[in-house]
DNA sequence: CCCCAGGCTTTTC
DNA sequence: GAAAAGCATGGG
Protein backbone atom coordinates (compact mmCIF):
# COMPACT_ATOMS: atom_id res chain seq x y z
CA UNK A 1 0.00 0.00 0.00
CA UNK A 2 1.59 3.25 -1.23
CA UNK A 3 -0.03 6.96 -0.34
CA UNK A 4 1.08 9.85 -2.43
CA UNK A 5 1.15 13.21 -2.09
CA UNK A 6 1.43 16.44 -3.83
CA UNK A 7 3.26 19.26 -2.09
CA UNK A 8 2.78 22.93 -3.41
CA UNK A 9 5.36 25.66 -2.31
CA UNK A 10 5.09 29.23 -2.44
CA UNK A 11 8.60 29.77 -3.43
CA UNK A 12 10.99 27.69 -6.03
CA UNK A 13 12.37 24.57 -4.76
CA UNK A 14 15.20 22.36 -6.62
CA UNK A 15 14.41 18.66 -5.27
CA UNK A 16 18.43 17.46 -6.85
CA UNK A 17 19.86 20.26 -6.52
CA UNK A 18 18.60 20.30 -2.81
CA UNK A 19 19.38 16.73 -2.12
CA UNK A 20 22.62 16.61 -3.73
CA UNK A 21 24.13 19.69 -2.46
CA UNK A 22 26.62 18.07 -0.10
CA UNK A 23 24.08 18.59 3.26
CA UNK A 24 22.63 14.73 3.14
CA UNK A 25 23.87 11.50 2.22
CA UNK A 26 21.01 9.16 2.62
CA UNK A 27 19.11 10.16 -0.35
CA UNK A 28 19.90 8.79 -4.33
CA UNK A 29 18.29 7.96 -7.48
CA UNK A 30 15.34 5.41 -6.99
CA UNK A 31 16.24 2.40 -9.28
CA UNK A 32 17.79 3.60 -12.59
CA UNK A 33 15.14 5.64 -12.88
CA UNK A 34 16.92 9.78 -12.32
CA UNK A 35 13.34 10.91 -12.47
CA UNK A 36 12.57 9.77 -8.50
CA UNK A 37 14.64 9.86 -5.43
CA UNK A 38 14.48 7.68 -2.60
CA UNK A 39 15.59 7.44 1.40
CA UNK A 40 14.77 5.69 4.48
CA UNK A 41 13.88 9.10 6.75
CA UNK A 42 12.77 8.33 10.30
CA UNK A 43 12.46 4.85 9.17
CA UNK A 44 10.07 4.88 6.95
CA UNK A 45 10.62 4.77 3.07
CA UNK A 46 10.10 7.66 0.99
CA UNK A 47 10.03 8.31 -2.84
CA UNK A 48 10.54 11.94 -4.25
CA UNK A 49 9.38 13.62 -7.60
CA UNK A 50 10.24 17.02 -8.93
CA UNK A 51 6.45 17.82 -11.33
CA UNK A 52 7.18 21.60 -11.56
CA UNK A 53 9.36 24.37 -9.93
CA UNK A 54 6.53 24.55 -7.44
CA UNK A 55 5.37 21.54 -7.13
CA UNK A 56 6.41 17.74 -5.38
CA UNK A 57 5.16 14.58 -5.54
CA UNK A 58 5.84 12.26 -2.20
CA UNK A 59 5.28 8.61 -2.19
CA UNK A 60 5.72 6.60 1.03
CA UNK A 61 4.02 3.39 2.57
CA UNK A 62 2.63 5.92 5.45
CA UNK A 63 -0.09 8.70 6.02
CA UNK A 64 1.50 10.00 8.71
CA UNK A 65 5.03 10.65 9.99
CA UNK A 66 6.02 11.28 13.73
CA UNK A 67 2.78 11.72 14.57
CA UNK A 68 2.10 14.62 11.75
CA UNK A 69 0.68 14.35 8.68
CA UNK A 70 3.30 13.51 5.52
CA UNK A 71 2.66 16.80 4.04
CA UNK A 72 3.64 18.63 7.30
CA UNK A 73 6.33 16.69 8.02
CA UNK A 74 7.84 17.37 4.48
CA UNK A 75 7.17 21.04 4.59
CA UNK A 76 9.63 21.22 7.88
CA UNK A 77 11.76 18.42 6.49
CA UNK A 78 12.84 20.79 3.52
CA UNK A 79 12.47 24.29 5.77
CA UNK A 80 9.46 25.35 3.57
CA UNK A 81 8.33 27.61 6.38
CA UNK A 82 11.66 29.90 5.85
CA UNK A 83 11.00 32.77 3.11
CA UNK A 84 13.99 32.59 0.85
CA UNK A 85 13.89 36.51 0.96
CA UNK A 86 14.71 36.51 4.68
CA UNK A 87 18.00 34.86 4.37
CA UNK A 88 20.43 37.47 2.85
CA UNK A 89 20.75 40.87 4.25
CA UNK A 90 18.02 43.42 2.71
CA UNK A 91 21.60 45.57 0.82
CA UNK A 92 23.37 42.43 0.25
CA UNK A 93 22.41 42.19 -3.45
CA UNK A 94 23.53 45.94 -3.44
CA UNK A 95 26.73 45.35 -1.75
CA UNK A 96 27.42 42.48 -3.83
CA UNK A 97 25.78 42.75 -7.16
CA UNK A 98 27.79 40.26 -8.98
CA UNK A 99 27.54 37.11 -6.50
CA UNK A 100 23.92 37.94 -6.21
CA UNK A 101 23.72 37.14 -9.98
CA UNK A 102 25.41 33.84 -9.60
CA UNK A 103 23.03 33.15 -6.69
CA UNK A 104 20.07 33.61 -8.54
CA UNK A 105 19.24 30.13 -9.39
CA UNK A 106 20.40 28.95 -5.82
CA UNK A 107 17.74 30.05 -3.71
CA UNK A 108 15.59 26.98 -4.43
CA UNK A 109 18.10 25.07 -2.84
CA UNK A 110 16.45 24.23 0.42
CA UNK A 111 18.34 23.35 4.33
CA UNK A 112 17.16 20.07 5.87
CA UNK A 113 15.89 19.02 8.73
CA UNK A 114 17.89 15.79 9.40
CA UNK A 115 17.98 13.01 12.15
CA UNK A 116 20.84 14.29 14.32
CA UNK A 117 22.79 10.95 15.14
CA UNK A 118 22.82 10.53 11.17
CA UNK A 119 24.00 13.78 10.61
CA UNK A 120 26.88 13.58 13.37
CA UNK A 121 27.91 10.40 12.26
CA UNK A 122 27.68 11.01 8.61
CA UNK A 123 29.61 14.05 9.01
CA UNK A 124 32.44 12.55 11.34
CA UNK A 125 32.94 11.03 7.93
CA UNK A 126 33.64 14.38 6.19
CA UNK A 127 37.20 14.87 7.39
CA UNK A 128 39.83 15.87 4.21
CA UNK A 129 38.27 13.71 1.77
CA UNK A 130 36.26 14.06 -1.38
CA UNK A 131 32.55 14.40 -1.40
CA UNK A 132 31.90 10.90 -3.24
CA UNK A 133 34.20 9.47 -0.36
CA UNK A 134 32.18 10.55 2.14
CA UNK A 135 29.20 9.20 0.42
CA UNK A 136 30.39 6.09 0.09
CA UNK A 137 31.26 5.67 3.46
CA UNK A 138 28.05 6.10 4.73
CA UNK A 139 25.91 4.10 1.51
CA UNK A 140 28.88 1.04 3.37
CA UNK A 141 27.53 2.23 7.33
CA UNK A 142 23.70 1.83 6.13
CA UNK A 143 24.49 -1.34 3.83
CA UNK A 144 26.59 -2.98 6.84
CA UNK A 145 24.35 -2.28 9.80
CA UNK A 146 21.31 -0.88 8.54
CA UNK A 147 18.32 -2.87 8.77
CA UNK A 148 16.72 -3.28 5.40
CA UNK A 149 13.40 -1.93 3.97
CA UNK A 150 12.52 -2.65 0.75
CA UNK A 151 9.57 -0.76 -1.58
CA UNK A 152 7.89 -2.00 -4.52
CA UNK A 153 6.87 0.91 -7.18
CA UNK A 154 5.93 1.06 -10.82
CA UNK A 155 6.55 -2.64 -11.31
CA UNK A 156 10.07 -2.18 -9.92
CA UNK A 157 11.49 -4.21 -6.35
CA UNK A 158 13.97 -1.69 -4.41
CA UNK A 159 15.66 -2.68 -1.22
CA UNK A 160 16.72 0.22 0.82
CA UNK A 161 19.19 0.50 3.89
CA UNK A 162 17.80 2.59 6.96
CA UNK A 163 20.66 4.57 8.67
CA UNK A 164 22.29 2.20 12.01
CA UNK A 165 20.90 3.07 15.29
CA UNK A 166 23.16 4.23 17.88
CA UNK A 167 23.05 0.73 19.73
CA UNK A 168 23.81 -1.16 16.57
CA UNK A 169 26.96 1.34 15.96
CA UNK A 170 27.84 1.35 19.99
CA UNK A 171 28.19 -2.52 19.42
CA UNK A 172 30.32 -2.51 16.38
CA UNK A 173 33.92 -4.29 15.96
CA UNK A 174 36.30 -1.30 15.12
CA UNK A 175 38.08 -3.33 12.71
CA UNK A 176 34.88 -4.10 10.57
CA UNK A 177 33.76 -0.72 11.05
CA UNK A 178 36.48 0.71 9.82
CA UNK A 179 36.43 -1.07 5.82
CA UNK A 180 33.23 1.13 6.07
CA UNK A 181 35.19 4.81 6.69
CA UNK A 182 37.72 4.73 4.42
CA UNK A 183 40.15 2.21 6.28
CA UNK A 184 40.09 4.66 8.95
CA UNK A 185 40.75 3.37 12.64
CA UNK A 186 40.65 6.18 14.46
CA UNK A 187 37.88 7.48 12.59
CA UNK A 188 35.83 4.25 13.55
CA UNK A 189 36.82 4.79 17.22
CA UNK A 190 35.37 8.03 17.21
CA UNK A 191 32.27 7.18 15.58
CA UNK A 192 32.05 3.70 17.49
CA UNK A 193 32.45 6.50 20.97
CA UNK A 194 29.93 8.49 19.58
CA UNK A 195 27.33 6.22 19.07
CA UNK A 196 27.97 5.09 22.38
CA UNK A 197 27.76 8.32 24.16
CA UNK A 198 24.40 8.87 22.15
CA UNK A 199 22.89 4.94 23.29
CA UNK A 200 24.22 6.01 27.19
CA UNK A 201 22.64 9.53 27.03
CA UNK A 202 25.88 11.25 27.36
CA UNK A 203 25.20 13.17 24.19
CA UNK A 204 21.62 14.42 24.49
CA UNK A 205 19.95 15.49 21.10
CA UNK A 206 16.94 16.70 23.01
CA UNK A 207 19.41 18.97 25.56
CA UNK A 208 20.89 20.12 22.19
CA UNK A 209 18.10 20.79 20.04
CA UNK A 210 16.76 22.89 22.50
CA UNK A 211 16.84 26.62 20.23
CA UNK A 212 17.19 29.02 23.25
CA UNK A 213 20.73 27.00 23.59
CA UNK A 214 23.71 29.48 22.44
CA UNK A 215 25.65 28.64 19.09
CA UNK A 216 29.02 28.62 21.04
CA UNK A 217 27.69 26.31 23.87
CA UNK A 218 26.24 23.83 21.26
CA UNK A 219 29.43 23.79 19.44
CA UNK A 220 31.87 23.52 22.81
CA UNK A 221 29.53 20.35 23.66
CA UNK A 222 29.51 18.48 20.86
CA UNK A 223 33.58 19.39 20.45
CA UNK A 224 33.99 17.07 23.52
CA UNK A 225 33.38 13.90 21.22
CA UNK A 226 36.84 12.79 19.43
CA UNK A 227 36.83 13.65 15.69
CA UNK A 228 34.70 16.62 16.11
CA UNK A 229 35.99 19.92 15.77
CA UNK A 230 34.53 23.45 14.79
CA UNK A 231 33.23 22.46 11.13
CA UNK A 232 31.89 19.18 11.92
CA UNK A 233 30.08 20.37 14.91
CA UNK A 234 28.47 23.33 13.17
CA UNK A 235 27.57 20.77 10.20
CA UNK A 236 25.79 18.87 12.61
CA UNK A 237 23.99 21.80 14.47
CA UNK A 238 22.74 23.21 10.82
CA UNK A 239 21.93 20.28 8.92
CA UNK A 240 20.73 17.97 12.42
CA UNK A 241 19.34 20.38 15.05
CA UNK A 242 17.60 22.97 12.68
CA UNK A 243 20.34 25.39 13.78
CA UNK A 244 19.77 27.56 10.71
CA UNK A 245 22.36 30.30 12.26
CA UNK A 246 25.17 27.51 12.50
CA UNK A 247 27.91 28.53 9.69
CA UNK A 248 30.62 25.68 9.15
CA UNK A 249 33.78 27.01 7.72
CA UNK A 250 35.49 24.46 5.52
CA UNK A 251 38.53 24.87 2.88
CA UNK A 252 35.24 25.76 -0.16
CA UNK A 253 33.72 28.08 2.48
CA UNK A 254 37.37 29.51 3.19
CA UNK A 255 38.19 29.95 -0.42
CA UNK A 256 35.19 32.26 -1.19
CA UNK A 257 35.50 34.15 1.93
CA UNK A 258 38.76 34.86 0.77
CA UNK A 259 38.16 36.00 -3.13
CA UNK A 260 34.43 36.96 -3.79
CA UNK A 261 34.55 38.97 0.20
CA UNK A 262 38.28 39.73 0.19
CA UNK A 263 38.87 38.43 3.74
CA UNK A 264 42.50 38.38 4.79
CA UNK A 265 42.34 35.98 7.51
CA UNK A 266 40.80 33.38 4.91
CA UNK A 267 44.31 33.32 3.13
CA UNK A 268 45.58 32.24 6.43
CA UNK A 269 45.58 28.82 7.15
CA UNK A 270 42.13 27.56 8.97
CA UNK A 271 43.55 27.56 12.45
CA UNK A 272 40.53 27.28 15.27
CA UNK A 273 41.80 30.56 15.84
CA UNK A 274 41.15 31.77 12.48
CA UNK A 275 37.98 29.78 12.25
CA UNK A 276 36.62 31.97 15.39
CA UNK A 277 37.67 34.88 13.51
CA UNK A 278 36.22 33.97 10.13
CA UNK A 279 32.86 33.20 11.83
CA UNK A 280 32.59 36.34 12.83
CA UNK A 281 33.29 38.06 9.83
CA UNK A 282 30.62 35.71 8.55
CA UNK A 283 28.07 37.19 10.63
CA UNK A 284 28.84 40.44 10.17
CA UNK A 285 28.57 39.81 5.79
CA UNK A 286 25.19 38.42 6.17
CA UNK A 287 21.91 37.86 8.80
CA UNK A 288 22.95 36.55 11.84
CA UNK A 289 19.96 34.07 12.06
CA UNK A 290 20.27 32.53 8.80
CA UNK A 291 24.12 32.65 8.18
CA UNK A 292 24.23 29.13 7.59
CA UNK A 293 21.49 29.20 5.35
CA UNK A 294 23.23 31.75 3.27
CA UNK A 295 26.49 29.77 3.62
CA UNK A 296 25.32 26.68 2.07
CA UNK A 297 23.66 28.49 -0.61
CA UNK A 298 27.45 30.02 -1.36
CA UNK A 299 28.90 27.14 -0.53
CA UNK A 300 27.25 25.18 -3.37
CA UNK A 301 26.99 28.09 -6.16
CA UNK A 302 31.49 28.36 -4.96
CA UNK A 303 31.67 24.67 -5.90
CA UNK A 304 28.89 24.53 -8.80
CA UNK A 305 29.32 27.97 -10.45
CA UNK A 306 33.20 28.68 -9.83
CA UNK A 307 34.54 25.35 -9.09
CA UNK A 308 32.66 23.31 -11.39
CA UNK A 309 32.53 20.06 -9.15
CA UNK A 310 29.91 17.38 -9.44
CA UNK A 311 28.31 15.72 -6.12
CA UNK A 312 26.29 13.22 -8.28
C1' DC B 1 55.70 12.79 -8.54
C1' DC B 2 52.72 16.64 -6.94
C1' DC B 3 48.34 18.79 -4.86
C1' DC B 4 43.66 18.84 -3.27
C1' DA B 5 39.30 17.04 -1.38
C1' DG B 6 33.07 19.71 3.39
C1' DG B 7 39.44 18.33 9.27
C1' DC B 8 40.94 16.65 13.55
C1' DT B 9 44.66 15.19 16.62
C1' DT B 10 49.25 14.98 18.10
C1' DT B 11 53.79 16.65 18.11
C1' DT B 12 57.14 20.23 17.98
C1' DC B 13 59.05 24.76 18.37
C1' DG C 1 50.88 29.87 22.69
C1' DA C 2 51.14 28.94 17.17
C1' DA C 3 52.78 26.07 13.41
C1' DA C 4 53.78 21.52 11.29
C1' DA C 5 53.17 16.67 10.63
C1' DG C 6 50.21 12.43 10.40
C1' DC C 7 46.08 10.19 8.99
C1' DA C 8 43.55 7.66 4.46
C1' DT C 9 41.99 7.19 -0.41
C1' DG C 10 40.96 8.84 -5.07
C1' DG C 11 41.22 12.01 -8.80
C1' DG C 12 43.37 15.67 -11.59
Amino acid sequence: MLYQYVIKNNSRINIKETLFSGQSFSWNYFGDNQEYYSAIINSKPIILQQLSDFYLRVITTVNEINGISVTDFIHNYFTLDIDPDCIFPENFHLLYPEIWQLLTDYFSVKIMRQDPFETMISFMCAQGIGMHLIRKQASMLRKTYGEISSVSFSGKEIILHRFPSPERLAAADPMTLSKCTNNNRVRARNIILAAQGVAEGTIDFDFLSDPQLPLTELRRTLCLNGGIGYKIADCIALFGLGRLDAFPIDTHVKQYLGQWFNSATALRSLSPANYLVLDAEARALLNPDFAGYAGHLLFHCWRREIKRLRTF
